[in-house]
Parts: structure tokens; C-alpha cells; sequence
DNA sequence: AGCCTTTGACCAGCG
DNA sequence: TCGCTGGTCAAAGGC
């Protein structure tokens, strides 16, 4: 399964399925998968994975920067990467407090900062950075730039919600399968980062004075797609260097299973949905609910997702919910829509049964998609 | 009390 | 048939 690399189709972008071909790293990594540039990533690996300690020493100096903690904005960000960290991350029990939180800025892609950008951020990819300064300053320009993308982000909010909800990792995620037919069985690499549902929470306090809410997912949710989801198992798998877990829809009578592959930081690299739902999304949210239907969505999921993801220049909030987003997020953004991954490249590996895509004509079983970042 | 995660055991498919 | 592997079950414990 996880051995059948489906990105053959996939001929331009550089191999990103993180499963086969990730290395055992931060997340953030995966932003940069297609970059090829290592440097960044490698610095930032290696603070995480050797230098902890040292880290949040350097964590420490960074965060007196004036830069890194400008913005209340910036602090909220900080404190919700830093639930998220803490309720993904399987370090969370032994890693400090500040260095957890000063973590955020520097391993994740702050909203509005897109990938690219940020690789092609003369601080972060110059020939002489990473390597040719100290950690410190490495550390301390990225946080800069985190925090200077995400001031940018509240005057380019159309923009942000493209980009900056779809920072690689994050946006290929769980798409359930609903998608548009409803895959029966889809698979959604590339690293996905739960994080990411505090990074578009973040944006959204950002961007909408709203406090920050915790987020009410449990450590190891795969992804809040909106259907909830119960852990039913976990393996180490072999071929694959994460440990990859079970889950079931949990709505009564749902066959929809999904597997999950997380790295030991808490990221997801890899998501196999299998089966289809049939049911609703349940709104979580009451408010939602209850307003569900500014866009109209709430109410039409059956067909689930029949817009959403995969390509729908319509959609909205429903998409976004699509992505994780908190449903109190999706409040506040209603009016926003947002556009698709369509940055994302969208592979489908499947088996054929594509072509029945399109619609209602029926699951299909087989299907297997993968979104390479 | 109910739901969830964890985790070892069990089962089935395959070579 | 045996061993390996992936997938699932279910008891235990936590929240």
C-alpha cells in the first residue's frame, strides 16, 4: 500500500510523497518538499532533532526580538502553534513550555506566507544563510518573516486565504473523500500538518479580533475534515518509518475508514480515506449549525463535498471546513471564500474508477487520490 | 456516563 | 503450511 508510489503521474514536481520519500523531520519540511533546497529545512531539522536544548536557548535570544513578538497577533499565533505543538507533538511531555511555543514561528508557515515566498526569501535561501549565520540569526529571520507575513496578511486577506490556507503541508489534507464523488478511497500525502488547524485559527484571530479557542481535537486527530473520527488502531507499518493509524467515521453506520501516517512530530505525511460517508458532516459547531447556512453549506453535504476541494472555484466556507478549519473559524469567515488547493497539485493515482467522477455516479471503490505539495 | 485513545492480540491475505 | 504483514478487535484507562 503505502509501498505503491502513485506519484508516478506526478513527473514535474520532485517525488513528495513523504511517505516513501520524506525523511523522518519537522513538518515544516514538507513545506519545502518540492523546494529541494535544503538548507533551511536542514537547520531547522537539526535544531529539532539534536538540539533542543540549544534551541531553546536560541529560542530564547529570538524571542526578544522585538520582531518576534511585535504584533498581539504574532503572540496568538505563537500560543496556538503552540496547542497545537503541544497536543500533537509527541514531545510535548518532555519539551519545555517557551520552547515549544517558540517553536511556532519557526517550524510552521505562518498564513500568508506562502511556501514559495518563503523559499524565496533571501533570509531563508540565501547562499549564505542558514549555514553561513548562527543559529540564532537563522532563528531569529525567520521568526521575523513569519511575523512580518502574517502583518501582510491582514491587508491582503483574499490573497491569504489562498495562500495562506494552503501552505503545501496543509493544504492537501483530508479531503475526505467526499469529494466530489466520493472517492471511495483516497489517499492524501504529503505531509499534512495538523498544525495547520491552529495556523488558520491563528490567522483568523488574526484577522477577525476573534479570541482564540482552543482547538477541542483530540492530540491525535488526523485532521478535523469535519467528520469525526474515532482511533481504532495503530501499527508501524512496514515500508513506512511513522507508525500509521486507524480510524472510522464515527457516525453511526458510516463504513468510512481512513488511515493515517504521522511522523513522530505530530505531522501527518500521509492520509488513505477508504469508503464513503453517508452521511452529513455533523456541525460540530452549533453556531454553526445554527447559521449553517450563510453559504448554504451546511446543508448540502451530502453529497458532500460535491464542491468542495477538489477544485471548485465556488468554494467557500464549506471547503474551508473541508480543510479543518474550526467551524468557529469557518464563522467568521463566511463571507470569505476561499479558493482550492489548487496550487496543490492533485494527483490521482488511482485505479481507474476515475472516470466515474463526476458526480453521483457512484463510489468509487478504488480510488485513490494523492495531493503532492 | 459516554466517548476516546492506547495497545496487545487476533485474523486474514499473500508469497 | 508457515511466516510476514496489514488491518481490526477489544480491554483498559483517561478525560
Amino acid at each position: 500500500m503505502s509501498t505503491a508510489n502513485p506519484s508516478d503521474t506526478d513527473t514535474a514536481s520532485p517525488p513528495s510523497r513523504p511517505t516513501i520519500t520524506l525523511p523522518p523531520r519537522p513538518s515544516v519540511e514538507a513545506f519545502f518538499a518540492g523546494a529541494a533546497s535544503p538548507g533551511p529545512m536542514t537547520l531547522v531539522s537539526s535544531f529539532f532533532a539534536t538540539e533542543s536544548a540549544t534551541f531553546s536557548q536560541l529560542l530564547a535570544g529570538a524571542m526578544a526580538s522585538p520582531l518576534a513578538y511585535s504584533s498581539a497577533a504574532a503572540e496568538n499565533y505563537f500560543v496556538k502553534e503552540d496547542d497545537v505543538v503541544n497536543r500533537n507533538s509527541g514531545f510535548k511531555q518532555s519539551r519545555p513550555m517557551n520552547l515549544i511555543v517558540a517553536r511556532s514561528p519557526v517550524f510552521t508557515i505562518p498564513p500568508g506566507l506562502s511556501p514559495s515566498g518563503f523559499l524565496n526569501s533571501p533570509g531563508f535561501f540565501s547562499p549564505q544563510s542558514p549555514f553561513g549565520m548562527s543559529h540564532q540569526q537563522a532563528l531569529a529571520q525567520v521568526t521575523a518573516q513569519a511575523v512580518l507575513a502574517q502583518s501582510h496578511n491582514m491587508h491582503m486577506q483574499p490573497e491569504y486565504q489562498l495562500v495562506s490556507l494552503e501552505p503545501p503541508t496543509e493544504r492537501l489534507i483530508e479531503q475526505p473523500s467526499f469529494t466530489r464523488n466520493e472517492a471511495s478511497e483516497q489517499q492524501v500525502a504529503a505531509p499534512v500538518s495538523e498544525s495547520r488547524n491552529a495556523q488558520m485559527e491563528t490567522s483568523e484571530v488574526t484577522h477577525s479580533d476573534k479570541k482564540y479557542q482552543p482547538p477541542s481535537l483530540p492530540i491525535d486527530k488526523p485532521a478535523d475534515d469535519g467528520y469525526n473520527w474515532r482511533k481504532y488502531g495503530q501499527k508501524q507499518v512496514k515500508g513506512s518509518e511513522y507508525p500509521r493509524s486507524y480510524y472510522k467515521c464515527t457516525h453511526l453506520n458510516c463504513p468510512v475508514k481512513k488511515k493515517v501516517e504521522r511522523a513522530p512530530d505530530g505531522h501527518i505525511t500521509e492520509i488513505i480515506y477508504k469508503g464513503q460517508h453517508n452521511h452529513e458532516k455533523p456541525q460540530v459547531n452549533r453556531r454553526v449549525k445554527e447559521n449553517s447556512d450563510v453559504n448554504g453549506n451546511a446543508n448540502v453535504q451530502t453529497n458532500s463535498n460535491s464542491q468542495g476541494w477538489f477544485g471548485n472555484s465556488n468554494k467557500t466556507s464549506e471547503s474551508i471546513r473541508d480543510c479543518s478549519v474550526p467551524e468557529s473559524d469557518l464563522i467568521s469567515n463566511q463571507g470569505a471564500s476561499r479558493p482550492l488547493p489548487g496550487s496543490s497539485e492533485i494527483v490521482e493515482v488511482d485505479d481507474a474508477d476515475n472516470k466515474e467522477e463526476g458526480g453521483d455516479s457512484g463510489p468509487n471503490p478504488k480510488r485513490r487520490q494523492v495531493f503532492l505539495c
